[in-house]
Parts: C-alpha cells; sequence; structure tokens
DNA sequence: GCAGAAATAATAATAGTTACTAGTTTATTG
DNA sequence: CAATAAACTAGTAACTATTATTATTTCTGC
C-alpha cells in the first residue's frame, strides 16, 4: 500500500553499496555530511550530491530510515526496521530505544478513533542521555 | 528540570501577540510562512524574521510547540500540551489525534531500561487521512 | 520627557539539500 | 565485438528555510 513503485532500473553501484556499508557499520544515527566524510576515506572523490542521491535511493528501496528528530539536519539510520528513538537534549546524539517494542496496536486504535488509514507511527523520546545526565548542569 | 530560564524581560509586544491569535485560531498546524501571510493581513509591513523570532520566543515561554513530522520546513501548533499528531501522506496535512492519551509510564520505563532520563516523548502516525483514502489512488 | 532596553523592518548571510550539466560507466542486444 | 541507451557520476550552481545583523523605532519605568 504504502510501497512505491519502482521507478527506475537500479544498476548495482559501487558507491551506493560503499554508503549503505558505512551506514550499516556504525550504531551511531549520523547525518549525511557524517557520510559523506566516512565515505570519502574509500572513494576520495565522491560528492556530497551523489552521497545525497543514493541515500535517497536507499531509503526508497526501504534498505535505510531517514530520522528528523528535531534538528535542521536529517539522520539516517541503517536499520530499516521500524523502532523508536532517543534524543539527548544536551550532546545531541540519537540512541536507538532498547526493550520497548513497537506497538502497533496503537495503530488501529487511532486508525477507528479517527477515521484515518495508519500505516505506522514513529516515537522519539527526549531527555538527558547516561554520560550527560552525570555531568550536573 | 527542562524549563528554561527567563533570559529577558519581555515586554508586551502587539505583534507577538497577533501572531499567537493567528496560531490559536487554527487547528492546522502551519508552518512559518503560512502564519506569516495571516499575519500580514493584519499588520502588512510585518517581516518574515519578525514572525521567526516571535514564534522562537513563544515557544520558550511554552505558548506554543514546534513539530518536525519529516518535513523540511517546521510547523507550529497553538497548542502547547503534549500530544499526539498525524500526517497525511498524501495531502502533507497534519492533524491531532483525538481519543488517545499520552502514554506517560512509557517514559520511566524506556529511562529504566536504557539509563537515560527521558522528559518526554513525542509520537507521530503516518497514514492516509479521510478524504485522501477515499480518493482511490 | 528621558534613558535604556526590547522590538522591529529590511536585508544579508548561512546551511542543508536539490537540480543541473557534461561526461563516464555499465548492461544489453544485435 | 560494436552500438546504443540509460544509470550513474563529480562538480557546481541554485534553492529554501532559517538565522544573524543593522539601523531605527517603540516601550516602560523613573
Amino acid at each position: 500500500m504504502q510501497e512505491k513503485e519502482q521507478k527506475r532500473p537500479l544498476r548495482n553501484s559501487k558507491q551506493r553499496a560503499i554508503i549503505l556499508e558505512v551506514l550499516k557499520s556504525t550504531k551511531t544515527h549520523p547525518t549525511a555530511d557524517w557520510i559523506y566524510e566516512k565515505v570519502r576515506k574509500k572513494i576520495p572523490n565522491i560528492s556530497l550530491g551523489t552521497v545525497y542521491r543514493n541515500l535517497s535511493v536507499l531509503k526508497e528501496m526501504g534498505k535505510i530510515m531517514e530520522l528528523n528528530c528535531g534538528e535542521k539536519c536529517s539522520r539516517y539510520d541503517g536499520n530499516p526496521e521500524n523502532h523508536y528513538h532517543f534524543v539527548c537534549l544536551k550532546c545531541g546524539r540519537v540512541f536507538d530505544v532498547e526493550g520497548i517494542d513497537v506497538n502497533r496496536k496503537i495503530d488501529e486504535e487511532v486508525s477507528e478513533k479517527n477515521g484515518w488509514e495508519v500505516f505506522y507511527h514513529r516515537m522519539e523520546f527526549y531527555g538527558l542521555c547516561g554520560e550527560c545526565s552525570k555531568k550536573n548542569d
């Protein structure tokens, strides 16, 4: 239903594979620029535009996720399975939430009570991470 | 805890009052630009910068909420009480979710299981609104 | 009324992202 | 293998939302 049609036949792009590999290799949720810098170590003359374009393609392919947690720039997550995130209001880092399953029943509940067709939801928690919590403000 | 100190003594700004009034008067969740256009009908020579600055002040005052639902631009909500939102993937409109209470217990659960200090969370549902659902894609 | 600070309009600057362009690589098909 | 078409690319320009700056105006308490 929400699955997009495959508009273009995709080739096996070496750059795209490396971008995916870099993103999969980190547990952080990096920005496009961070990914660009990392990938540049493997493909020195890659351009930032290529990184953005391939991140967008990978997202369309359903291999990665794009996050918007209240910052001006997007962050990317190499794990396309729906899960929740935590944003530290002090250091700005984004973490995966562990130990809480995605509540799929709530989508139906929201659908029924509001007359919409709900496909999925996102949840982001905000606060202080362990490290930042220790440092007394 | 998360409450910011009042940095500057605020004056009763006419523009700010009208911006708040405009935002409170709609159930939509408008962008800064939409608000600017509306306010311009009452204060023709107001500048967009003033709108942005006052939205930011109103947010600091806790009178409004800023939303980031996966778009490149922010949307604003005249209701500062935490509540959930629904984004229509077709028309892009943002709605308040009715009939679902904010789950405050989950913040504690996330805190305990991950060792963070969680203050609040946000939840956004995605799908098709009633109108867009009727129109067969 | 006056001093000092807040608020303002207009404008410039910034940052993240996207679009464009001309050239390169790759898969495919005859 | 040669020809062709289309995906892909680096480099760069353009765009857009937002923020900062600046010179000026408006409040507000004394």
